[in-house]
DNA sequence: TGTACATCAGTGAACGCGCGTTCACTGATGTAC
DNA sequence: TGTACATCAGTGAACGCGCGTTCACTGATGTAC
């Protein structure tokens, strides 16, 4: 039955298309203003077509946010994994780089992941809540791995006990056996960079800083002050 | 004609019960779902009646904004002058704090002001502009005074010609007469913090940390080894 | 104090629009024998 | 190789909905003399 395989491929395909018409109707208008029937129109078929694909529009929105958290994830990852495991600092910027990055490329997908929720849309956590673990995950490998060599000081002030709890629930949730304070440390970087990036992405920067790249990498630079990983 | 101030105050309440009542609705449906026809239902009004006191939904969208900006602008103010001038790294962290609070008290008129842009509507730069550059003073304010009384250091790795040209053009459009270092300082800071409040805001923290206070509280204490500036 | 007039808040009907979703259908493609 | 049948992508009409905005209007309130 190559010929039934051959349907399936095609019906993958189309799910694929209708992801990427959706993606550029979200660049156009935003995430909230997202429609089923535009998509179709711009396909070159009737809303009613869709169905076949999607069982409904949130079901599509869901899969928009898997696909953008997928993405997200593997770009850091990818960055992560381009510099050697040893250079714990010039690891933790690539990945800073990468955030950016990603996040300039693909605003739609940066809002609709990072953004204001979309209104009257509620996510299966137990389909989006995996995929957005990923980019802390890649951060707190970096840091688990420094300090296990050495690298990584403690904090002068150690985490409050009541924070340490917190942590330790956070960790068994999702099963991790790095260093706590290391997920503390991603957790701070990560707002870091995020902050930045969002920043820039939604214009808020003065006008004559539209362009805050060297602002970004100073901020790495700090950043790796902050974790005490000298460079 | 004192019947007729009367009735221009009784203008101005109504123009304020509709801001009130949008306000209410975009905690329900996210600012992009808001509606004339919504609120005037909830106002015991129809839908043309508001038309008396808003030229169109794109005129109250903009009012929105302005009233946001302001009762953020003035929540940050209130916070630094409730601190002694000389207190530099103390009024800091009372500014700091103050934008967590204030977010976490109108979350909708966060988003308004820095969250995605509401598709299909584009705010009048010449009435947005200024208010957007109250918060950012205040901080700037701040970093100037410490460093007009020595206790600023200047950082080890000075700014880029390029950079510094960028912010002589910012101080120039704002009319600012204040230490160019501090300003961007002022912007490395306000990312910080809006990191950290746009993350927790949006549930964006692994679920066992969903009040952050303490990560919040060491984040503006590294803010400040970040500035130089002692507690 | 009373009367004629102007102002203006608010109503109710109507407009055209785009939306998500359903339904019965057509027609092409693939399967079984 | 040919025929009967099943599968399934896609259509077109229709549903009910809520939206922003316009228009001619009513009725209360305030002003001028």
């Amino acid at each position: 039955m190559p010929s039934d395989r051959r349907r399936l491929r095609l019906h993958d395909t189309i799910r694929r298309e209708i992801l990427d018409t959706a993606w550029e109707q979200t660049a156009a208008n935003g995430a909230a203003a997202l429609s089923l029937r535009a998509i179709a129109r711009q396909m070159g078929l009737t809303a009613p077509a869709l169905y076949r694909y999607y069982p409904d529009r949130d079901a599509l929105v869901t899969a928009l946010i898997v696909d953008a958290f997928t993405s997200f994830g593997q770009a850091l990852l990818q960055a992560r994994e381009a510099v050697p495991q040893q250079e714990y600092a010039a690891r933790l910027v690539a990945v800073g780089r990468a955030y950016r990055e990603w996040a300039l490329a693909y605003p739609q997908r940066y809002a609709l992941i990072f953004g204001t929720p979309i209104p009257g849309y509620v996510a299966p956590t137990e389909v989006t809540l995996p995929p957005a673990a990923n980019g802390l995950r890649v951060l707190i490998e970096i840091l688990d791995d420094a300090w296990r060599a050495g690298s990584l000081p403690l904090p002068e002030n150690p985490l409050s006990a009541e924070l340490q709890a917190r942590i330790e629930d956070w960790r068994s949730q999702v099963g991790s056996t790095a260093l706590p304070y290391a997920h503390y440390l991603a957790l701070a970087i990560w707002s870091r960079v995020h902050g930045l990036a969002s920043l820039e992405l939604y214009g808020q920067f003065p006008p004559s800083l539209s362009d805050p790249g060297e602002i970004y990498e100073r901020e790495l630079s700090d950043i790796l002050r902050q974790a005490g990983l000298n460079r």
